[in-house]
DNA sequence: TGGCTACTTGACGCTTACGTAAACGTAAAG
DNA sequence: CTTTACGTTTACGTAAGCGTCAAGTAGCCA
């Protein structure tokens, strides 16, 4: 039963659909535009942790709002190691950025709860009304 | 000079687009869809107070991720005040529903702002090793 | 009256992010 | 040995969200 261990660690395409609730269609195209790069077994893809954590990174970008490319390059600067200075400079331009507009969203979201808490006691209120008579 | 006064409240497509950093063309769609409803005169618009606001809802909607048809319901949740108990009951419902994806989205950028910090803080320590050579 | 400026309505084009079908390969199970 | 399950590529389709002309109109200014 080695093959247990093997597939502790590894996906089919199915399995990684299923637990992130996507289509196949989806992880392919993900892989198309070169956001994932499983490994091949003859034509077969075997998905490994690394692939698993760049859906999980992948779909969070979506939810945010993020446009694929975005999310490529955030997600590459993520397991990428440049040993150089420059490159490294380059990065941390890029992560405040990022920090920046993910700081921004925060705020909108902020904004956006606070009226929506607003907008509810409002409606309460009016139920209150309606329904003591 | 009683002109002031209505440009004072009132606003050319082009002044909206300025203020708001869009084009004429997207204010426009908004139209089409519903977002907008913009005063007449002859074929020329004339947006009021309320449109401003409204437009200002739609943009931070999108800087949030939801599509237009969303906004949509979000938008018109705000400024309809249904008198009907079901129609409030309703509104009570997707008001709970949208606080949930807003929480969620505000999860997910807080996992992603520590990430950063994180790869930041690596990336500094890098630079460091480097320019100690 | 002519010209400039700002506005209008189509209508076609384009990118993103997949959906969806067609046609085929492979491997285990009955 | 065929069925069933699961996978593959290729390729056209589609909805959203505008961009980009083209062609016309309406007001103002010299």
């Amino acid at each position: 039963m080695h093959n247990r261990a093997v597939s502790a660690l590894t996906w089919s395409i199915a399995e990684l659909a299923a637990e992130y609730d996507v289509t196949l269609r989806t992880i392919r195209f993900y892989e198309d535009r070169g956001l994932l790069s499983p490994e091949r077994r003859g034509t077969v893809r075997i998905y490994h942790p690394r692939d698993h954590v760049r859906l999980g990174l992948i779909l969070r970008g979506k939810r945010l709002g993020f446009s694929l490319d975005e999310i490529s390059k955030i997600v590459t600067m993520y397991d990428e190691q440049p040993g150089e200075a420059g490159q490294l400079v380059y990065l941390l331009d890029q992560i405040t950025k990022r920090r920046d507009e993910l700081e921004q969203r925060r705020r909108d979201i902020d904004k956006t709860l606070e009226e929506l808490a607003d907008l509810e006691s409002r409606c309460q209120a009016d139920l209150k009304i309606l329904r003591a008579r």
